[in-house]
DNA sequence: GTTCTAGAAC
DNA sequence: GTTCTAGAAC
């Protein structure tokens, strides 16, 4: 049909975690670099099968890895009940790499301490689940959004992800309340005190090393 | 996702 | 005057 030639004013669609198959980010662009690490054996902590595992390239904590399924599955929103196990294998292995690589460093206390889940939102085209230790002590934390992404519901538990896919058969997301979160105040994950900036919550965070 | 930087906040 | 945040990036 002619009427799909596309006009000239047509506006430029950013690529992002929304694209599925058939339409993708381009293959450089800052929000395919998942999908570029999942095939290069230098970046890599860990791969089998069915998931592969690297370090955040900005970790915001001292211990910050990403789990990935190999298959190209974009986001939450692609997931249904065929992908339980897949969700329960990456769960698996990253609390088996994150206890391997916390034992490497000596890590101790929150140091040693991790979460496991999935940004409400996420940037990157390629479904990730985070693995961060909980100290948050690192010069790439930065921002409120990042700061509120780790700590406030906007971190969707894997086991509650999973626990949900199981339920319904999808995840869905309320990405207004969830846009919302990312502004809430600078509240301290550890002791609830709130803090009016980044430098000073982090600051604070420096006492909690025990 | 980050970088950069204008101007708000202090 | 300096610190800090928040929005554009073609």
């Amino acid at each position: 049909m002619a009427s799909s030639l596309s006009s000239t004013s047509e506006k430029r669609k950013t690529p992002s975690s929304d694209n599925v198959n058939g339409n993708q980010p381009k293959k450089n662009h800052w929000s395919a670099a998942l999908s570029a690490a999942i095939d290069d054996e230098s970046v890599q902590v860990y791969k089998d099968d069915l998931c592969t595992v690297i370090n955040d390239k900005f970790p915001k904590a001292c211990i910050h890895l990403l789990v990935m399924p190999n298959e190209n599955i974009a986001n939450l929103k692609s997931v249904n009940n065929t992908h339980v196990s897949l969700l329960k294998h990456m769960l698996k292995v990253g609390k088996e790499t994150a206890e391997k690589v916390a034992a490497k460093a000596n890590a101790r206390g929150s140091f040693a301490h991790f979460r496991y889940g999935y940004h409400a939102i996420p940037s990157m085209a390629l479904l990730h689940m985070h693995v961060i230790s909980q100290d948050f002590i690192s010069d790439s934390l930065k921002t409120k959004k990042h700061w509120n992404s780790f700590t406030s519901d906007y971190f969707l538990d894997a086991s509650q992800v999973i626990d949900d896919l199981q339920a319904n058969g999808f995840i869905r997301v309320d990405t207004v309340r969830m846009r919302k979160l990312l502004d809430n105040e600078l509240t301290c994950h550890r002791c609830s005190n709130n803090f009016t900036t980044m430098p000073k919550l982090k600051q604070h965070l420096l006492m909690h090393i025990s």
